[in-house]
DNA sequence: ATGAACATGTAAATGGTTACATGATTCG
DNA sequence: CGAATCATGTAACCATTTACATGTTCAT
């Protein structure tokens, strides 16, 4: 029951449209939440039959026409009574992990193949996410924007984002330093 | 689709019952992926159906019975095949994280609320977590262990279990920080 | 002209959570 | 005697993914 206030989170700063939205929730740049399109377009949907979010009709000229949704009072209220309650922690849930479960039952080189896989993904991810941070802080530096900055919560949300991506990519480098070496200590014997 | 692969990758070092592999899923100890026992048994079922696994019944006295299971070659094979195909990445997805989105539109209090809960729960997990990687350990040094021990893949799945619970805590300590500091430097003003 | 980006969905299938059920034994 | 642990499920519901669908404009 989630999605619907990552939508509402998302809405608060600034009008979107629906396809603005599933931008910030796609693959590459989810920063706080990850959705697919059509859960997005459903969500919306629901969000303003309920009154908790108001769309208006933008006709464009170059353009396919769109609808721009913002936050309503009764949208803002929902979202307060979500952030009282106590947050469920999530877990870990990893291909990957998995697989590296259950690497000594496994090819050395096919699992450091996903490894190695996943560190360039994670890296990627991880400079795409810095890149976003030095766009919010602009010429400040981080210490004087998170105390005097205007929106720091998606700064904050971005950061953990960040680090997790380079938490992945030093867990595969290491995972695949640790394969690697044990190979050559079977070589060796 | 990783269910049942992750409930192959818990029964390979040793034959569990169903109860024992829910406990490896459960919410304090799961160190590669998290299930509740419903979906365990359901999996179980499914799996011995397709000869993934096999199961033996086990006759107890001062308890009630339970059926063992181990993997066979085919199961083995599954995993194999399993782990040749690149694995999905996977993304954060926290209700915290949304409720630290939204922190310029809510209640400091209250978020500070929510993220101490989370920073004691990262706590604790961690903690969990680095008391297991002892006991894998046993006397040996982490870089002896990881070059000549049995079975190092429950091993680096848990690090990276302790890892995430240390990142999650730390980030939880700083949002705090930031929060109070922007509240000080609002009271000032 | 081909593909990417804009813009929005429907329908079916899979995966995960919540609620409910049962019954024995051990520990405090 | 009440709570925790052992042991195993069913059923209903909610959330997410996969597959399919449509039409426009802009850049190469």
């Amino acid at each position: 029951m989630a999605l619907r206030h990552a939508v509402l989170a998302a809405l608060l700063d600034e009008e979107l449209s629906g396809y603005q939205v599933t931008k910030a929730f796609a693959a590459g740049v989810a920063n706080f939440w990850h959705a697919l399109p059509q859960q997005v377009y459903a969500e919306l949907a629901r969000l303003e039959k309920e009154g908790l979010v108001a769309g208006r009709e933008v006709v464009q000229v170059a353009r396919p026409n769109k609808r721009l949704f913002r936050v309503t009072g009764e949208g803002l209220a929902e979202l307060e009574s979500f952030a009282s309650a106590a947050a469920k922690p999530s877990f870990l849930r990893e291909d990957l992990l998995v697989q590296v479960q259950a690497a000594d039952h496994l090819d050395t080189d096919v699992l450091i193949d996903r490894l190695t896989e996943r560190y360039a993904f994670a890296e990627a991810k991880a400079a795409l996410f810095e890149e976003q941070l030095r766009a919010m802080r602009g010429e400040r530096g981080e210490a004087e924007f998170l105390l005097h900055g205007a929106r720091v919560g998606p700064y904050l949300t971005c950061r953990r984002g960040r680090d997790f991506e380079r938490a992945n990519r030093d867990w595969c480098r290491d995972a695949v330093e640790v394969l690697r070496a044990r190979r050559e200590a079977r070589a060796d014997s």
